[in-house]
DNA sequence: CTGTTAGCGCGTTCAC
DNA sequence: GTGAACGCGCTAACAG
């Protein structure tokens, strides 16, 4: 492989001219720099990122984070995180932790070694170590999706309001005996879409049943399981609010598979807004998140806290952004003719509590 | 950042042999290694995985370049790419290609600079520079899923012998007049599959109809519109076969917005199984892919170009990998009552031609 | 079994 | 405007 000193003797001037030329620094005689420059286009001259790397002490590399890029949610995520990246001249190594913290935590070590420049991460939903690994090391990272942290940078969906808006909805369309599917408790995300649900029963002054709301694990098949027993109860609800749209998908299934019809029997509403969410009969209504946004913005933060040009903003507090999620109303929650529709399309924006 | 020196300092070594028990080398004395790892522990040593690799000449990086991440089809690859290079020690790095020639170019050329050990490629549809961009330099690499050289290692599905299936099985349900909704005809993965629907027509004596093939680019909407054209022809098909689900997709919602009813009155056979081909109503049929086998493949052809240990398999042939595709029967092409169904589960095999 | 030392390829003062 | 020389942190002979 050619080096800068084979570019430096062939073109007859010193290294540090050809650095010079190579990141366009000023200062350089045009004639020179032409000759550089030719000299580097017929050697077919390629610079040492490892070198540069070891010299400026910067890698120009990030590190996303996530649970499971074939699962459906994230790869949109991961685009955001990728295309943001790009822009800015970086690139992003990708990591799947299997929402286990031991994985999660390896990752990060070898991450480390390698010297990235910082990382979006989207904890795993249990015991992340991610807070006490980076103290310490000075790594910039951004969290996502998930809010484990208050010290640390995060990006998330507003899921109380989402959560609300779908309730508002299915409200709206005149439901009173309205089921939950949650996510785990330790997640989060599960709870914050729970309490949006509990909000909306006390906004309309219905009160909290515990008998219809069932622990899922975002999972559909748990989704089946929940709204198999949501359906054997003595008087079933009329519809199903789904912390997430793989579990809606099993409740839909478990609807077709005891003849429930959707949505004239059952409203079914689920949260994400995944593609698969417009391939069912009926689509699926859901509570749309902004997954590019998300890994966009994180990227953002995370460049903010990227030395490189002036150490602005390092020492700065750290910052929350919560973004709005909206629902889509589609065929599974459809007003059925038989009620009265008082609020076809939501109004309600979900702003403030 | 504390060095290798700083851990030889105050463990009273050099720092040949701190590097000897970093690497795990035999022949360090027990209390030796003991005593340095003690103080590498207590000092928070990290060592630099980019002095290393300047030294070594080996950054145990691997890059994956995909058209598009958020493309439902090559999330799996990326799982079976990185789980394979996870497993092997090495990180990947994720670049959209947005199958342009000009962007894959770009990354190519940054990648090169940061001295990857390798990548798995899917090439851009049309005009890939891959080939030539790789000529000489000597980076090992492997392409995925798409037919652009024969000379470099290539991992894809028979997508022949894939087609031919989805044929035999609509062939078999008493189909005779069968459209083909193709992909782009530069795809060389367009083109095996409107092989595969030739030459079982042939088999069965059909001749090819012209008038029942159209051209669509593998997206939705043109999967749709293609239908639209089919079904306006005098004499409509009974059955569709298209070359990828999302058009597939296209077409099922052509035909409910028709009034056609799938499977009674028109079959539908589409290509990928992607997660969406189970979630419509009624379920798609269609060819698998082994998605995941594909990336983790790439990766273990990749590996073995490595030098690592021994030069193996350096100059080795170019290999390639077709991977058996199978097909999934499921509800848009389920055996009507009405017709004949000599054969209910399609038993030849698609082996050989 | 352990230490010395010369690279690995580039950026970056500091003189000229 | 340009060059000489050192440092970045680690591995890999080569001695001992």
């Amino acid at each position: 492989m050619t080096t800068i000193y084979d570019v430096a003797r062939q073109a007859g001037v010193s290294v540090a001219t050809v650095s010079r030329v190579l990141n366009g620094e000023a200062h350089v005689a045009p004639e020179t720099r032409q000759k550089v420059l030719h000299v580097v286009q017929q050697l077919g001259y390629r610079r040492n990122g490892l070198a540069r790397g070891l010299a400026t002490r910067a890698t120009r590399l990030l590190a996303f984070l996530v649970p499971d890029i074939s699962n459906p949610y994230f790869p949109e995520v991961a685009r955001g995180v990728e295309d943001a990246a790009n822009a800015a001249g970086y690139h992003v190594i990708l990591c799947n932790t299997d929402d286990r913290a031991r994985k999660e935590q390896e990752y990060l070590e070898a991450l480390l070694d390698r010297r990235i420049d910082g990382a979006v991460i989207i904890p795993v939903a249990e015991g992340s170590r991610v807070p006490k690994l980076l103290k310490g090391t000075g790594l910039p990272a951004v969290l996502l999706d998930r809010d484990i942290d208050p010290e640390l940078d995060t990006v998330m969906a507003d899921n109380v309001a989402g959560a609300r808006q779908a309730m508002r909805h299915l409200l709206g369309l005149g439901h009173r005996r309205i089921a939950a599917i949650t996510g785990p408790t330790r997640s989060s995300t599960a709870r914050e879409r729970l309490e949006g649900y509990r909000q909306a029963l006390a906004e309309h002054e219905i009160p909290f049943d515990p008998d219809l709301v069932v622990e899922g694990d975002f999972r559909r098949p748990s989704g089946y399981q929940g709204m198999l027993r949501l359906l054997d109860l003595p008087q079933p609800p009329t519809a199903v609010f789904a912390a997430n749209d793989m579990m809606a998908l099993g409740a839909l299934h478990a609807a077709e598979e005891r003849g429930v019809r959707v949505p004239e029997d059952l409203a079914v509403v689920g949260f994400d807004d995944i593609a698969l969410a417009e391939a069912t009969r009926p689509k699926l209504t859901t509570v749309a998140q902004p997954k590019y946004e998300m890994g966009r913005l994180g990227v953002e933060l995370l460049l903010q806290r990227i030395p490189e040009g002036g150490r602005r903003g390092q020492g700065r507090r750290p910052q929350r952004l919560v973004l709005e999620s909206r629902l889509v109303v589609r065929q599974s929650s459809l007003i059925v003719r038989s009620q009265l529709a008082p609020e076809p399309v939501p109004a309600a924006n979900g702003k403030g509590v």
